[in-house]
RNA sequence: GCACCGUUCGUCUAGCGGUCUAGGACGUCGCCCUUUCACGGCGAAAACACGGGUUCGAGUCCCGUACGGUGUACCA
C-alpha cells in the first residue's frame, strides 16, 4: 500500500503521566532513525485505558516532545478512535480460523492458572473452547482469543537483541477482544502499527516478550511483521529502576533545572547508543550516525554529572543571544519577572564571561546575581570575609583612582588597578578580590574588570562607595 | 516457579579471535595557567562478574554458575 522503501517509526506513549526520561529517549531513537533516513516519525497516543488516560497527560507529552525538538509527522493518532477497526480485525481472525470465542469466565481462567502454578507447569491457560464447535456456543459474554500454535517455536529477529526464540508452548492464547468488546493492547498495537505503515518498532525491552505474542497476531492476520528493535531501559544513578527521586522526571523538570534541549538530546542519544568515541555531537550528526547496530544491550544508568558536563559544553558553545533567549524563556516558564531593559543589556554584555562558568542555565542565572540584584548586592559569607577593614581601606583608595578613569573599558580599568596594586605594593589579588566582593557580593565571578565594564561607571562606583565605609 | 534479556574502569562506553601490557569521555586526585571561579593544558589511580570448554591464540565463540532486569493480566 505504500512505498516499501520509506522508513516509518512511531512513538506510542500512554497518556497516564508526564513524558519521562525513558520515554523521551525512546522517542528520540525513533525520531533519529526515521528522520535520519528521510522517513516519517509518527505519534500515537495509547489511550485505550480509559480510566487512567487524561487529556492533561496527553498535553504533557506533546509539550515535552516539542520542547525536546522532536516533531512528529501528521496528526497524533488516538488509539481509542480506532476501536471499531480493532474489533473488526478480531472478528476477521475468528472468520479466518486464527482466533476463537472463549466463554470461560475470569474465575475459571484464574483457577486453571493457579492449578498450573501448583503443579509447576507453565501457567498457560488452555481454553476448552479452542476447538469447540461454534454450534455449541452459548449465548453468553465471551472474549476472543488468539488461536496460538501449541507446537514449534516463534522467532523474532530483533535488530538490537539478535535472534530470540520462544517455544510456542510458553505462549498462550492471549485475549484479543475483552468480554465488553474492548480490544486489548496486544491487538490494538498490531493493527495500528500495520495500518499506519510502521516499518520499524523501536521500543523498550520490556516489550521483548510482547514481540513474540504480537508476531503471532501478525501471522494470524496474514501480515508481515515490522522490524523490531528492543532497546534497554534506563536505570537511576543507583542502578535501580528509575524512580521519582532518581530521574524519572518529566522532561519539563530538566528544562526547569536549566538543561538545554540540544544537550539533553546529545546525552540521551549517548545513553545506550554509541558511535565510536564521539561524545559531544550535534543533532545533525546524530541524525547521520544513528543506527540500530550501535545500540547496546545492557541497561544504562542515568548520570547527572555527565549530563551537566555536556550541558556546560553546549552552553559555552551557544551564541550569546540565543542563550539570553533561553534564559528569558526559562524565566517565563517559571513565571519569574522578566528582565528589565537594563538587566537585559548587562546580561548580554556579560554573557561571554557568564557562559564560561555555568553548567546549567540555573547556575548561569545565579552567577548573574550582580546583574539581577536590586540595589547594592548583599555580600555572602565568603564575600564578607574578603571585605575586611584592611580591604575596605584598600578599596577606598582604589575607588579614588577609579573615579579618575576616563575610559571605562576593561583594558583601561585593568591597567589602572594593576598600577594601583603596584604603587600600594600589594598583590593584584589583594585589590581585585575585595573589588569583586564589593561589586558582586560574591567571592567568585567573571573577571572583575569585565564586571566593572558590565556594571558601568556609575553603578560600579555606587557599589564601591557603599562598601568602602 | 517458568520463559526471555543482560553483565568491560565509580558512570556512559570503544572493542565485532591475534594490532588489548584493554582505548575514549564524565567523575575523582595531582600539576600548570591565573585577580576568584570556571575554561584550557598535562598527568595519575581505576574495568573484561566467576568457572569450565572450543582454539595455536578469547574481553571477543560455546556451556554452566552468580548477580541484575523484563515478561508471565479481559494494564499498556
Amino acid at each position: 500500500m505504500s512505498e516499501k522503501a520509506e522508513v516509518v517509526t512511531r512513538f506510542a506513549p500512554s497518556p497516564t503521566g508526564y513524558l519521562h526520561i525513558g520515554g523521551a529517549r525512546t522517542a528520540l531513537f525513533n525520531w533519529l532513525y526515521a528522520r535520519g533516513r528521510g522517513g516519517r516519525f509518527q505519534l500515537r497516543i495509547e489511550d485505550t485505558d480509559r480510566a487512567r488516560s487524561t487529556p492533561e497527560a496527553t498535553q504533557a507529552i506533546y509539550d515535552g516532545l516539542r520542547w525536546l525538538g522532536l516533531d512528529w509527522d501528521g496528526e497524533a493518532l488516538s488509539q481509542w478512535s480506532r476501536v471499531d477497526r480493532h474489533r473488526e480485525a478480531a472478528e476477521e481472525m475468528v472468520a479466518r480460523g486464527g482466533a476463537y470465542r472463549c466463554y470461560a469466565s475470569k474465575e475459571e481462567v484464574d483457577a486453571a492458572r493457579a492449578r498450573a502454578a501448583e503443579e509447576k507447569r507453565p501457567q498457560v491457560f488452555e481454553s476448552p473452547w479452542r476447538d469447540a464447535d461454534p454450534a455449541d456456543a452459548p449465548d453468553l459474554p465471551h472474549v476472543i482469543r488468539l488461536k496460538a500454535p501449541r507446537e514449534g517455536e516463534t522467532v523474532v529477529e530483533d535488530a538490537v537483541q539478535g535472534t530470540v526464540r520462544w517455544a510456542n508452548a510458553q505462549l498462550d492464547d492471549l485475549v484479543l477482544l475483552r468480554s465488553d468488546g474492548a480490544p486489548t493492547y496486544m491487538l490494538a498495537v498490531v493493527v495500528d502499527d500495520h495500518e499506519m505503515g510502521v516499518t520499524h518498532v523501536i521500543r523498550g525491552d520490556d516489550h521483548l516478550t510482547n514481540a513474540a505474542r504480537q508476531s503471532l497476531i501478525y501471522a494470524a492476520m496474514g501480515w508481515a511483521p515490522p522490524v523490531f528493535a528492543h532497546i534497554p531501559l534506563i536505570h537511576g544513578p543507583d542502578g535501580a529502576k528509575l524512580s521519582k527521586r532518581h530521574g524519572a522526571l518529566g522532561v519539563e523538570a530538566y528544562r526547569d533545572m536549566g538543561y538545554l534541549p540540544e544537550a539533553l538530546r546529545n546525552y540521551l542519544a549517548r545513553l545506550g547508543w554509541g558511535h565510536g568515541d564521539d561524545e559531544y555531537f550535534t543533532t545533525e550528526q546524530a541524525l547521520e550516525w544513528f543506527d540500530l547496530p550501535g545500540v547496546g544491550k545492557a541497561a544504562a544508568r542515568f548520570d547527572f554529572a555527565k549530563l551537566a558536563d555536556l550541558n556546560g559544553r553546549w552552553i559555552r558553545d551557544s551564541e550569546d543571544g540565543a542563550l539570553l533567549a533561553q534564559v528569558e524563556a526559562l524565566f517565563a516558564a517559571q513565571q519569574r519577572a522578566p528582565l528589565t531593559p537594563s538587566q537585559r543589556s548587562m546580561m548580554a554584555h556579560a554573557m561571554p564571561g557568564l557562559k564560561q562558568r555555568a553548567k546549567t542555565l540555573i547556575e548561569l542565572v545565579e552567577s548573574a546575581y550582580y546583574i539581577l540584584v536590586d540595589g547594592v548586592p548583599e555580600p555572602d559569607e565568603k564575600a564578607a570575609k574578603l571585605l575586611s577593614p584592611e580591604a575596605r581601606d584598600i578599596l577606598a583608595k582604589l575607588t579614588l583612582r577609579l573615579q579618575d578613569v576616563t575610559e571605562w573599558r576593561t583594558a583601561e580599568l585593568e591597567m589602572v588597578v594593576r598600577a594601583f596594586a603596584e604603587d600600594a605594593q600589594i598583590k593584584l589579588g589583594a585589590a581585585a578580590q575585595p573589588l569583586r566582593a564589593a561589586l558582586t557580593g560574591r567571592a567568585t565571578s567573571p573577571g572583575v574588570f569585565d564586571v566593572l565594564e558590565t556594571l558601568g561607571r556609575d553603578e560600579s562606583l555606587r557599589r564601591l562607595s557603599a562598601q568602602a565605609t
